[in-house]
DNA sequence: GCGCTTTTGTGCGCGTGTTCACAAACCCGT
DNA sequence: ACGGGTTTGTGAACACGCGCACAAAAGCGC
């Protein structure tokens, strides 16, 4: 179920029309040229009530409540509500929402009935498997070109695409009107991609190396980092042993320097080789 | 270098050893069981001051000011040291803090002092991609099984692991005595996994699938959504058309519902066609 | 036409995280 | 031994996002 059809839904049901957004109110109160300033944590879960949505499309549910919606998206109703309710009154008291309708007004907020053209950038293991992703992701995204600086790799054609050169990559970005750049370079060569995307004229870069990158304001730089969320789990991990350690240490003795003990007990020990899965 | 001598490191050079934690303060002031309470914002921060340190470290620098580390690690130098302060008091007040301490105190705390056992199912393009991930991530991990689905995967032999079968899941969970979870399955197959990981004894899942996973409390859900990543990409890159759409409608007419305009000349226009890159 | 039920939209209090700014602590030169 | 310069660690103000709880609105039955 595409979401593109720009005349609005005329329902079939005896389910009236939603009213369009408030003329009053603090829509209004924004800045002029920022036509409503959506918090950013909202935006972020908007992909997530899109997904949700359309699979109930897909399954031929048309009408929806926050709290039926907000259970398939994993979050609190009362959250759902107050996010849709930034783009807008789509709903209708007593009932709750149409699918189809505010399937295409998250996709329009999203920039999603258009589609906007995607550059990868380093074809080694990452960036084949996201070229060969099933279109990469979800509608709204066209993977244009791929580029890579290994001469072996020019040439290749993954996913029905030949990969280019990396000098090419200005007139490759030029030529396919590229709005996207995603990095899957090395580490040690993203920033100097990213720099020439800037260059070339791309403002949102999506990065997958595991680096720091900085980019001029008014660029969109978003950062997917495997190992990061690894050890934010592993962390986790290690503090379910520490606690039942700490707890045990503590039961022990009181000692005024805790931190010490820690070190002691903690560090050099192996728990988990054997208490790992309790 | 590896972060994962447990012994002070004992200074060549002048530069004293640092103080251990405080006795007093609130990290005492905590529940008994959780040690101290890092908050989540903090502990994803981590990982970044450990790959900056790292990279310091084979560089051969020995010592660095917290407004170094937080340039290079992209955060400001107070929030750095705010977060540096959860773990202790490991700076040199005047100096700085020293490299190698300091990657081994964030190594610890963050449990890669030894290594976990990672188990990736679904051995698809991303999960074929994750496991030839150079040893998957920096070090403190160990990518112990692959699993998939398709008996035609099965046996394969991906970065000198050989593919099992879904069916061994539980035993295979066991055997390596795997502590994190890897799905990278189609969405439709993605929440039985998780179900079958958490039965076998799994608490930390990092999910790359596109699906609302819920798992019981007590175990740590992580997940990467490249196609959220994606959208939230095209917010952006829609808002900044948006913005001079709407500015440029605004200075047309002044009407008493906005909401109206945004309809009738956002919606259906197509404004990137042409005006995508300018 | 009217009250009853359901569900949205949101005002408000609360907790968490971020940032500023400064005192405390430390090194070093004299 | 001591003062000057530097950098950490942190108190306090601020900003932001979350969730409760409720009023407003819509549909429905009688």
């Amino acid at each position: 179920m595409r979401a593109s059809s720009p005349e609005r839904p005329s329902r079939g049901s005896g389910v009236p029309t939603p009213r369009r957004r408030r003329a009053s109110g603090r829509g209004s109160a924004e800045h002029d040229g920022a036509p409503r300033g959506i918090p950013e944590a909202s935006i972020a879960r908007l992909p997530l009530y899109l997904r949700a949505l359309v699979a109930m499309a897909d399954r031929g549910i048309t009408s929806v409540s926050s709290e039926e919606l907000a259970g398939a998206s994993g979050v609190n109703s009362a959250k759902l509500r107050k996010d849709l309710s930034h783009l807008g009154s789509y709903g209708t008291r007593g009932v709750g929402y149409e699918v189809d309708y505010l399937v295409y007004q998250i996709s329009r907020e999203l920039g999603l009935t258009q589609d906007w053209a995607v550059a990868i950038i380093g074809i080694g293991n990452l960036g084949r498997a996201l070229a060969n992703y099933g279109g990469f992701a979800t509608r709204g995204f066209r993977t244009a070109c791929l580029i890579d600086a290994d001469p072996n790799q020019v040439g290749q054609r993954v996913s029905g695409l030949a990969v280019r050169h990396l000098d090419d990559l200005e007139a490759l970005i030029a030529e396919h009107r590229v709005a996207i750049g995603v990095i899957a370079t090395p580490a040690g060569a993203a920033q100097e991609v990213a720099d020439r995307l800037v260059a070339a004229g791309v403002r949102s870069v999506l990065n997958f190396a595991p680096a720091v990158l900085t980019v001029p304001p008014g660029v969109e730089l978003r950062k997917v980092d495997l190992s990061t969320e690894l050890q934010i789990l592993a962390f986790h991990e290690q503090r379910r042993v520490s606690a039942v350690a700490f707890e045990a240490a503590a039961n022990a003795v009181v000692p005024d320097d805790v931190g010490d003990v820690i070190d002691a007990e903690l560090g050099p020990v192996a728990p988990a080789a054997s208490g790992l899965r309790v």
